[in-house]
DNA sequence: GTTTCGTTTAACAATTTTGTTAAACATAAA
DNA sequence: TTTATGTTTAACAAAATTGTTAAACGAAAC
């Protein structure tokens, strides 16, 4: 039927074009170097997304579906209120050393493109919906000092993501390599969570900790 | 000797540059589109920046001195610890109230242009060096829990900035008109406060505190 | 008034970038 | 082998963008 039909063109260009933007940082990225990056011809990313325009709002939306479903997946988990900040600080983390330039991208895109935020936004589960419950009773068993749910939301979402942003700055002021970023990263989760909770991460670190596959537990 | 000596065409492109950039969040705008928010020529942009690079350059070099500045000012003053840390999550808020994309345009500039990030920071006086004297001071005496400067302060500036950063998509998000997010901001102050010393602001909130003119006290 | 000199402008040139298209290509079906 | 169909390519066209330049302009000095 096709050429290479393991191959998958499309797919190979929204990866690698996912990679330009979102690991490299090169947000101006044009359609040429996305096909070099893709390894096929220009014409392709017109064959398959019609325009630049479409490519990205391909890629800005399926990135926020990505995140928007990691976040509810854990948020709206049954564990204990700590265990789901701890799980998400961890994912976060993980998924910003994954695509540092990830957050950067989406920034970027709904500033050049206000009205596309209504678009990705409309559907959205808020994240401090999700946890609203847990955090009013945590607040109310004075187990936390009280804060609403948009706030506590937002410190966590900024803790984890802006040393991502700033990752070339920090990099640079700090004299890190590159594994000495990562590792400075990996700290980070149990200053997060200490920064929340005003306490120490409870019992084990929690790195290797996040599942990959469905959980056991069903009946 | 020249036309509308006053005018100071090159200051009034760096300033419209400025809001377009830094305010409107346009970060890619063109050489026409700052021409024409100048209401000047675009030839003259090159007459006086030679080329956009070396524009960008100027507004990136400036924006980061003035920030590092400001900055410097409080964390490096006589005040007591916790009143240097108020004062500098006000004036963080503020300026960035002024200038929601500044960060942004730093992180994307420096990401386009890693070695860039040398030359700006070089001889840069980092703020975690600023407080550590303090900080230590204060786990010591047993009233902060311990913490590293560096972690201390990207703490810090992770609360003020991140939320100026995401301000397209939290405004969205939330539903906040321009004065909501303004009022959202200002909340913010007090909560930052709190996240970062785990108990409230003291006293009086400091609102219009910090000084635009000289201390009066010198002697 | 004219000269001078820095500033401003319009017009031009070069380059980059996006988008289109017709032809070439490869595979599966006939 | 031929045909049909979806994929890929090179070449082209159009638009946008940057950078240059010669001429126009305007105020101050002569």
């Amino acid at each position: 039927m096709s050429t290479i039909p393991e191959a998958q063109t499309e797919a190979v260009i929204k990866e690698k074009a996912k990679s330009l933007f979102f690991q490299k940082g090169f947000l101006n990225a044009t359609t040429q170097e996305i096909a070099d990056e893709a390894g096929v011809n220009r014409a392709l990313i017109h064959y398959y997304f019609r325009s630049r325009d479409q490519l990205m709002d391909t890629l800005l939306e399926e990135a926020v579906n990505e995140k928007r479903e990691k976040a509810r997946a854990v948020l709206s988990s049954a564990l204990p209120f700590r265990e789901k900040i701890s799980l998400y600080i961890d994912i976060v983390v993980e998924y910003g050393l994954k695509y540092p330039f990830l957050e950067n991208f989406i920034i970027t895109e709904t500033a050049r493109n206000p009205e596309k935020v209504k678009v990705l936004c409309q559907t959205k589960i808020k994240s401090s919906d999700l946890i609203r419950k847990d955090l009013e009773e945590e607040i109310a068993k004075g187990r936390l000092l009280p804060i609403t749910a948009e706030h506590f939301v937002i410190n966590l979402i900024s803790l984890c993501n802006y040393p991502l942003l700033a990752k070339t700055v920090l990099q640079n002021m700090h004299g890190m390599s590159d594994t000495a970023y990562r590792k400075f990263l990996q700290d980070r989760k149990e200053i997060i969570y200490h920064a929340i909770f005003h306490e120490p991460l409870p019992r084990i670190t929690r790195k290797e900790e996040h599942p990959h596959h469905p959980k056991p537990a069903k009946q």
